[in-house]
DNA sequence: ATGAAAGCGCTAACAT
DNA sequence: ATGTTAGCGCTTTCAT
């Protein structure tokens, strides 16, 4: 059943059947309305490919992240998909993985399939921030769609960044800890990308401003799996720290462990501050202090200025949304 | 650029081309490097649209789900995409949300993308099992597209069902917290799914043939939420029950919160079991036994039947898959 | 307001 | 082995 077809029943033209579908304003309202009817009739549905082929869009929006199954990006992509869906978009979803060379392999597929606009979500998009030389694939993109980042930022022409401030954030939190009483707070973190450079420049600023000496040793980095962190965190006996800033919830939980192996209380004896708020922060005992980045907002934001970039309308390049502290385990602030 | 620049480029016939693109034998290795190195030198990508009008097929799988943001279905749904992406595939995302309305209407979008083969992941789309009239939108996809289920049994021409046998394994884990000295386990669950129903069939038949009453005070239906489940769990103060039997770890880890507030002891004065192994069950404290039910193992062969049925071959149209019990916390059992 | 017809860029049957 | 050409089903000028 194609649009012939629907023509010939309706006793018009392919041009009106056309007109009628893409709701063009030049048919008398009786035609349309026969034409509607015989469309419902036979349940006609227009052929994507040819209309792609016509307006060359299908209507598409890629969603790029390196891991659906971590849940802060299970998130964003589910709530991006909602609302790209209700503006009639499809979501084309690509896992990338972490490596740069897979990540333009990514971005280089994607594109291929004439998505309208391609959204990156993680901040392992955005390189060391800004406009480095590992973001130039990105770049690249940009000159053939536009392109948002999702909690990253990357400079250039088509190129949309919404971010959450985690340097402040960070900085925030580890004074409270400082101001608290605590002296040597453990960085813990899973990644080099430009977030977790963030909360790392918030960590050591605020060290610094509070006069404590930045330490190499109280930064660690780590695989993001609760266990391996206890295990690695029990096998450092050397290491004395009184606290963990931990980029994400997954590295706290397993500073909760860890605690909990050594018989330390919390937040007493180790205090632990983890981040994104995800439901790990409140699976575990005690409860932990996390800070939110708002993702939701973050994706919100992004999917608002899509839209408008796409109608042409222009939007700024650049939206920093502040993260929020919520506190659960905080005796001391 | 496109298929005549090349072609013109190259000295050759646009058929010739199209047969590189397509990698035809009947094309001699000479000319064959030659278009190669022009379609190199432009890099010329054939049109998906175009491509996809001549083949009726843009190499795309539709993968639906109620809620990507739910663990259990990331972890489902990455693992998907990133196998069929293996086979050249690209995943078309539709969160449907759990209404019947909804998914039927998701159905019914998704399939005018004119994908090869849907995915339906999550048991929320195999209705009450089987051939129930809840699932009539889904043997109606099925007439125009092979569809496959991913925990959850739905029959009929062209669907392919991939589940795990959780009645068997709630009947087994049930069974051993009996045997244990557990006289009233709560069932606790937050969906009627088949694959729920399957769970409470499993424990309905471990109580009668230990000769234990099967009483509906000890079947709570609730949200999957860790602090609702806590609250709803000490809003009823007459309810007496030894053990948790529940059928998402999110609910069990709520019951932990439960015991924690209640200051009973896991797993001597309330034992809990969950189910899918997810990253919750090692979050909390205890860590708690869980079934998992292994689907990757679902996905893997979901994806392998799913190739076979694109070309041509044929496939089991059910596949049951046993689950594996995760001890971690079980003095008892 | 409606229709005729020329693309859109490709595949594949047919011809050579 | 290679080329010619007729679709694929739609959008969109350009006539009328």
């Amino acid at each position: 059943m194609n649009i012939y077809d629907i023509a010939r029943l309706a006793g018009v033209s392919i041009a009106t059947v056309s007109r009628v579908v893409n709701d063009s304003p030049r048919v008398s309202e009786k035609t349309k309305q026969k034409v509607l009817a015989v469309m419902k009739e036979n349940d006609y549905t227009p052929n994507v490919f040819a209309r792609g082929l016509g307006l060359d869009s299908m209507q598409s929006i890629g969603i790029v992240c390196p891991d659906v199954s971590d849940v802060y990006m299970a998130g964003a992509v589910a709530f991006l998909e909602h609302r790209l869906r209700g503006y009639g978009y499809d979501c084309i979803l690509y896992c990338s993985g972490y490596q740069q060379e897979k990540k333009e392999r990514a971005l280089e597929l994607i594109q291929k399939k004439r998505i309208d606009a391609l959204v990156l979500v993680g901040s392992t998009y955005a390189g060391r921030g800004g406009d480095d030389d590992s973001t130039g694939y990105i770049r690249e993109a940009a000159e053939n769609i536009p392109v948002f980042l999702i909690n990253g930022k990357v400079t250039g022409k088509n190129i949309y960044s919404a971010y959450s401030t985690d340097s402040d954030s960070s900085y925030d939190v580890v004074s409270k800890m400082i101001e608290s009483g605590r002296r040597r707070i453990l960085f813990l973190t899973d990644s080099g990308s430009y977030s977790a450079n963030q909360k790392l420049e918030g960590y050591e600023k605020a060290l610094r401003e509070h006069g404590l000496p930045v330490l190499g040793e109280l930064k660690l980095r780590t695989r993001n799996e609760v266990h391996y962190v206890r295990d690695i965190l029990l096998s450092r006996r050397a290491l004395v720290f009184d606290s963990v800033f931990a980029t994400d919830d997954g590295l706290a939980v397993g500073a909760v462990k860890y605690a909990h192996a050594r018989g330390l209380k919390i937040p007493q004896e180790l205090c632990i501050v983890g981040y994104n708020n995800s439901v790990y922060s409140i699976c575990c005992e005690p409860e932990l202090t996390t800070i939110d980045n708002t993702s939701e907002k973050l994706c919100n934001i992004t999917v608002d200025n899509l839209m408008k970039v796409l109608k042409g309308e222009a939007v700024p390049e650049e939206v920093p949304v502040q993260c929020v502290l919520v506190k659960r385990c905080t005796t001391d602030f």
